[in-house]
DNA sequence: TTATAAGTTTAAGCGGACTTAAATATATAA
DNA sequence: TTATATATTTAAGTCCGCTTAAACTTATAA
């Protein structure tokens, strides 16, 4: 039986898988906050238990049973999500951290229960698809990163990385939430930062933030 | 910091203290289907950090701040209950279970959002009152056992207790359920076991079942 | 009152998830 | 290509909540 560290560790590799669908045991262990050696350790285990393809001195990948189990946690965790903040009230920079600890203690019964409640949401508070009951994830619009916008560039924001700290917190001041428009006036060369219009305001963005908030070209 | 096996012990100290506020080590063991010599281990600890009165070879005490952290978790337990059964649907016999897990697993904030969101429940779903924000516990009417009822006493039932494996939902199957009517045709003397009028049916209980079972007398 | 049963504590040990330090492998840059 | 930096693994050890077995204390019943 999978425990709560071990849930953790498969939503963090799910959630910072590359292209190729891999992740190194570092930025686990950077993302965890743990030290490499029990990340090392761990990746033995869920080896052992079929839900990691490991090879020492390799990139980690999921194997289709860990993707499964990621995937329900990730369902979980964005249901919770939605509940908080669409229901209670919960403002969207605080509902991430507190679905971390929920998403380790309801049953599927429970999550199917709530998503019923919920009349079945297609995003989480962040903008994120949640997946369905067979891990199936719905094909949502092409979203691009700021920072793949050019100048004169309309678009809508559509998702932002809710797994970023105090970024939404941040970009909430700056006047972005989903559905914000912005215009894209200058893009620095030097550092890649972004300036726009947000609510007729000036706002320029470092390069780092621009990559975490995805729009929808108009 | 208090972990998720010391919140279990609190809650269960808490549950299961006797009439003079004291429970004995072994009825814990018991509660918590552990070991005795575990139980002496989280004694000391709980006792260094000041939640439980503690003296070798007798019985436990909460102390204040004990107490406090305890009724702090059956208020979490409670209001989770509500919302399960009442905004979920969830059957009264499933909610107990489901809760303890979310109590260990939300913060004070969430519990507060959800007590508002529920329009301030009084009692949870097997009809035990939720203590308030300030673990005051509002008085209920006066309910006793149906053990104590008298052959030919008619009463409504108020609560059941749900700390108890499987007793919901044989009640549930015996025709019981919170504000029903029960007549007490008969107490056997030998087994104390009772004989009662259900919706019509009539329905022998143990005395063990009996004394879980909480009416007021009409 | 004393023998016996029941409850409690102590001691030793285990597995899990972590740590640091050292050894080893891989990646990168001169 | 080789030196060096970085990533990874191994080894040894810690802490926590548990276990069993044995020692000891308290309760109960003859």
């Amino acid at each position: 039986m999978i425990n709560i560290s071990q849930e953790d560790y498969l939503t963090t590799i799910y959630r910072n898988l590359d292209d190729a669908g891999e992740i190194k045991p570092n930025l686990l262990a950077v993302k965890l906050e743990i030290s490499n050696a029990a990340v090392t350790d761990m990746l033995r285990k869920l080896s052992r238990d079929g839900f990691v393809d490991y090879q020492k001195y390799k990139s980690i990948k999921l194997t289709s049973e860990g993707e499964s189990y990621a995937k329900n946690m990730l369902r979980r965790h964005r249901i919770w999500e939605v509940f908080l903040h669409q229901s209670l009230g919960m403002p969207w920079d605080k509902v991430h951290e507190e679905a971390e600890k929920l998403e380790h203690s309801s049953s599927d019964e429970l999550i199917n229960l709530l998503e019923e409640f919920l009349e079945y949401p297609e995003v989480d508070p962040h903008g994120y698809p949640i997946p369905d009951k067979n891990g199936k994830i719905k094909k949502s619009k092409s979203v691009v990163a700021i920072t793949e916008l050019n100048e004169n560039d309309s678009a809508k924001v559509i998702r932002v990385n809710d797994d970023v700290k105090n970024l939404l917190s941040y970009v909430t001041k700056i006047g972005i939430s989903l559905g914000k428009e912005i215009f894209i006036k200058d893009k620095l060369e030097y550092d890649g930062s972004v300036l726009m219009m947000i609510d007729k305001k000036e706002v320029n963005i470092s390069n780092k933030i621009a990559s975490n908030i995805f729009v929808e070209k108009i």
